[in-house]
DNA sequence: AACAAGAATTTGGTAATACCAATAAACAAT
DNA sequence: ATTGTTTATTGGTATTACCAAATTCTTGTT
């Protein structure tokens, strides 16, 4: 439980004080002495997580004078909430893109690569692993870098959000043969140089994805969110790609 | 001299220390008693220094057992130059795929707002603000916020990068009149829900850009650019897109 | 009464020290 | 050789003290 130093939950309680508005931007913290008292733990600790917080950017510290509140200007760009259809559909597209680029320009040795990867899910070890190479490497092949970069804020976009995670979780460990056969089939476009095939191949990829995460959140999913999924389908259907 | 606070200094000691490979990533510190007297400061001071650092995630601290310094991950963007072209033809692929889905969500206050940022166009105020939102609208009228994240992410790439802004100065200023024009066959694409007709417009729109591109490039840059650049010309081509 | 100089107080900065708890290392017993 | 115990190490927290700079209050002069 406690397993946290002390200093954390200090950093903890004036972090929420100061989102509670008790302190807003500019105003002056109470002293150490007081901080220290009221919270029950010593100076040392209160400085620490004054510290930290410092650190961090939200308090400035003045000599003599005090601690102040600053305003923030990172956190208020709280990242918008991305649900598994928007990023699987995103990647659709993008990854579709990159794809048919990629058959253009991507080398034999990264072809090599790739077959890597097939045998590796097909032994069913660190499937996700290799699930994320394979769609790495594609990337990469398209030699465009900001391409890449795009790829790659999609998985950090994945990782960041446990929703997604657990959404990705539940439906990629019930269809591993789907997976592996839709890869197969973008590896063979890209093999031939086929453009239009490995774009074709990417959509039917994300396409089976997307399907089934609606299937799972309305077997699992509380009867609210059945209705706006049922809602929504509509919208982040990938039909009009896919023919 | 002395403004800052004696444990910055130890912070700054202690980074170097690492950054000079004495510490490599893994390694453990010494222990914050040896730290305190190798600085000539006082344990508490030692503290605090390595407090920073482990809201930094520089390191990393076990209880009891000792500070571990941690693998800085950070500075990967720096890693992965990215040209004009790439940002260019990166930007035709996703925003002709967010083009094509907006098509079909894009509202009418939306297209609206879209009407505004054609007429600032044309009166040539502000136009590069006007071009900026012109396409954020877009990407945000897709309903997709992992599209709308990517599509920002690529703007982000293009102010991050000096070398991307002024190649973009270059030929922006010259073709004001072909920008507008541009804009004005997404925006009817757009208006008429022609997602097929959107993507095209879109991507005729980046086709010339980076056309013009290569023009600018070819006419002021040195021999050795361009060298490399007519090399690379049929890499960044869009002329597959455009047919 | 207004203002300026100086004293006292407040506040953070640093240090020294002590003790605790968890870990890791050394060691002993089997 | 393995296992269980002891011991030393290491960070965690608290207490106390004193310093320096900034602020506030007092006071004396004009």
């Amino acid at each position: 439980m406690k397993n946290k130093r002390m200093f954390w939950n200090i950093v903890e309680k004036i972090e929420t004080l100061i989102d509670s508005g008790a302190y807003p931007p500019g105003s002056r913290l109470p002293p150490e002495r007081e901080l220290a008292e009221s919270f029950s733990v010593s100076r040392p600790t209160v400085r620490e997580a004054i510290i930290a917080l410092e650190v961090r950017q939200r308090v400035e510290v003045k000599t003599s004078s005090g601690v102040y509140v600053l305003e923030m200007q990172q956190s208020k760009q709280e990242t918008k909430p991305v649900s598994a259809f928007e990023l699987t559909q995103a990647r659709a597209l993008i990854e579709g893109e990159a794809a048919a680029l990629a058959a253009m320009t991507i080398t034999e040795a990264e072809l090599a690569k790739l077959k890597l990867t097939l045998d590796a899910m097909q032994k069913g070890i660190n499937a996700d692993q290799a699930d994320r190479e394979f769609h790495i490497i594609i990337s990469n092949a398209t030699r465009n870098n900001a391409v890449f970069l795009a790829v790659e804020n999609l998985w950090k976009l994945r990782d960041s959000r446990e929703e997604i995670k657990n959404a990705y979780k539940n439906v990629c460990s019930q269809s591993d043969s789907d997976r592996l056969e839709e890869h197969k089939a973008i590896y063979n476009a890209l093999k031939s140089r086929d453009s239009q095939s490995a774009r074709t191949a990417m959509h039917h990829h994300f396409n089976r994805l997307i399907n089934a995460l609606f299937e799972v959140s309305e077997s699992k999913a509380l009867e609210e969110v059945k209705r706006k999924s049922s809602e929504t389908r509509g919208l982040y259907s990938l039909n009009h790609l896919v023919n």
